[in-house]
DNA sequence: GCGATCAGTT
DNA sequence: CACAACTGATCGC
């Protein structure tokens, strides 16, 4: 789930998937897919006094996130405020302070993400540097290639901050079987269970939420059928999905949900309660779409798996895998990297390792291009700080409404204690706590901690170092986070650096010694085919349908 | 009564 | 095995 509270440090008079509290006084607004946890506040009645009091705000999405959002009557009063953009065409917009009149410009490009329907990216280009903010995405190895836009000639765009998914950022999930292989898969048991009669149906357990379209339509080309859905009200003007869709239940793929009789499943019976018309019992499997992930070294593994006599989980993944992400983000080579998800307990360790790891890497090739060899403390805790500087204002001439942001009377723009900023403060505690849980990666527990910001954002920023401390140990397993996901062997990647290492590491870091940090720099190399867009299951979300 | 929020469930 | 939504309880207005 995104924790992103909504803004970028390097553009923050604008809101991205967050709608509520300091947001409600952003000058525009950007919608990434129609997720809930990524419309928090989009229907809150001081937004809504806000836009019909405002001449410039408008809220920024593809046209597919227009349809859907609009799709819901309780967001129907957004409709004279949405401004719709094609994917991959840059669009500036002028960020304007209604009270003051102060205007800046701003280049946003919607980039496809290969999240749900209607899925992007968000590139913003403009005086304080390019920012790429991905919303929920599953890129391929190699995808960055693909997008023009990320690119200016023959090299990737020079990239301040990735605002990321983090969502699998994890060794744990290293791999995750490619959309293709998991649609194949899928393919092949509905085939041959649907080919043995006609009585024979399959049941899809998705959940309600945008994102299997693509499954379903690759069925229903497959079988030429239809799968039957509850209501093909958000797809009237996608005719990509509305003709694989029906609410006929006289079709073999059903992906209808009924929030009632539900367990009427349980009786070998449909949600929609279809039966066969000569009164013929159906024979019912259902298919749970769900993420597997696998180890590094675990090279092939079923994508199906069968969980009942006539129920399986399928593969399935809305979100990249690590490997994926980490080819993202070597293509990439952001400056920063802000997490938009950022898990608890146990899975924190391995975050800041991972996200630690990769910032080193990346310092020590920022530091070789500038011929040093060494990083040093004070070098870490500038580059941590620099956000802070890039904050004020550098695109428009200084007016008395923009020097008094930057006051101590304005709104407190990330002074907020939600405000997590994990690029800031790093505390690492040995765990007093051997849970059956913990793997042998690591025997010590990283606690992330957003930093704690005080009101007075002027000049307290010597303290926002990047601070390592070995504190109190404290096991942040709870009860509904420890359950079963470990049956994932740890990879070997994983080990990189080793625990004790990492700990010294860390530990001179805090004392401002000189570490080297020449493990392996990464190499940097860019393959450009200028494809535009992938495979047929990557049609739903680079089509503006 | 509505909506926001949280914990628990699927 | 998972990441998004639903349900029900609780609280505030």
């Amino acid at each position: 789930m995104s924790s992103f509270a909504g803004r970028m440090k390097e553009y923050p008079t604008v809101s991205l998937d967050r709608f509520d509290r300091e947001n409600l006084h952003s000058r525009a607004y950007f919608l990434s897919h129609c997720h809930k946890d990524h419309m928090k506040g989009l229907k809150g009645l001081l937004l809504k006094r806000k836009l019909q009091s405002s001449r410039t705000v408008r809220l920024y999405c593809s046209f597919v996130t227009k349809e859907l959002l609009l799709s819901n009557p309780k967001y129907s009063f957004w409709e004279p405020y949405i401004v719709p953009l094609e994917l991959e065409s840059p669009t500036q917009i002028s960020l304007v302070d209604e009270t003051s009149g102060e205007k800046e410009e701003l280049l946003v490009t919607l980039l496809p993400a290969g999240h749900c329907p209607g899925s992007v990216m968000f590139l913003f280009e403009g005086c304080r540097g390019n920012v790429l903010y991905t919303g929920d995405f599953r890129f391929a190895a190699g995808d960055i290639s693909r997008i023009e836009h990320l690119h200016s000639g023959s090299r990737v765009k020079d990239i301040q901050s990735v605002y990321l998914d983090s969502t699998f950022y994890d060794p744990r999930f290293y791999q995750i079987p490619t959309r293709e292989v998991c649609l194949n898969g899928i393919s092949e048991l509905v085939g041959n269970w649907i080919g043995q009669s006609s009585h024979h149906v399959v049941w899809l357990n998705c959940k309600a939420a945008y994102g299997y379209e693509y499954l379903f339509t690759n069925l229903g080309e497959q079988f030429n059928t239809q799968i039957h859905v509850r209501s093909l009200a958000m797809f009237q003007k996608m005719p990509e999905i509305l003709s694989y869709v029906t609410t006929d239940r006289r079709t073999q793929i059903h992906a209808c949900r009924y929030p009632t009789n539900e367990e009427f499943l349980h009786g070998s019976r449909l949600p929609c309660g279809s039966t066969a018309a000569d009164g013929t019992p159906l024979r019912i499997i259902s298919i749970k779409p769900s993420t597997m992930w696998f180890g590094e070294r675990i090279k092939k593994t079923d994508v199906i798996i069968k969980t009942g006599a006539s129920s399986f989980r399928a593969c399935f993944s809305f979100h990249s895998s690590y490997s994926e992400i980490k080819h993202f983000l070597s293509d990439l080579q952001p400056v920063n990297i802000f997490p938009s998800v950022v898990p608890i307990g146990q899975t924190v360790r391995y975050f800041i390792k991972n996200y630690l790891n990769y910032s080193l890497i990346y310092f020590s090739l920022i530091l070789t291009k500038t011929r040093k060899i060494k990083i040093s403390h004070k070098s870490v805790t500038e580059h941590f700080n620099s956000l802070n500087s890039q904050s004020q204002s550098c695109c428009s001439a200084p007016s008395p409404a923009s020097s008094k942001m930057a006051g101590s009377q304005s709104p407190d723009l990330f002074g907020d204690d939600d405000d997590e900023d994990f690029s800031l403060t790093l505390s690492a505690s040995l765990s007093t706590h051997s849970s059956q849980n913990l793997d042998s990666c690591l025997p010590d527990t990283l606690i992330l901690q957003p930093e704690q910001r005080g009101r007075d954002r002027g000049d307290s920023r010597t303290n926002s170092a990047p601070r390592v401390s070995e504190g109190s140990g404290q096991s942040e397993l709870s009860g509904s986070q420890s359950s079963s996901d470990f049956d994932v062997p740890c990879t070997p990647e994983s080990k990189a650096p080793p625990p004790a290492e990492l700990s010294q590491l860390y530990r001179k870091l805090a004392s401002g010694e000189e570490v080297g940090v020449g493990r392996g720099s990464p190499t940097h190399t860019h393959t450009h085919t200028r494809t535009h867009m992938h495979t047929h299951t990557h049609t739903i979300y680079s089509n503006a349908l």
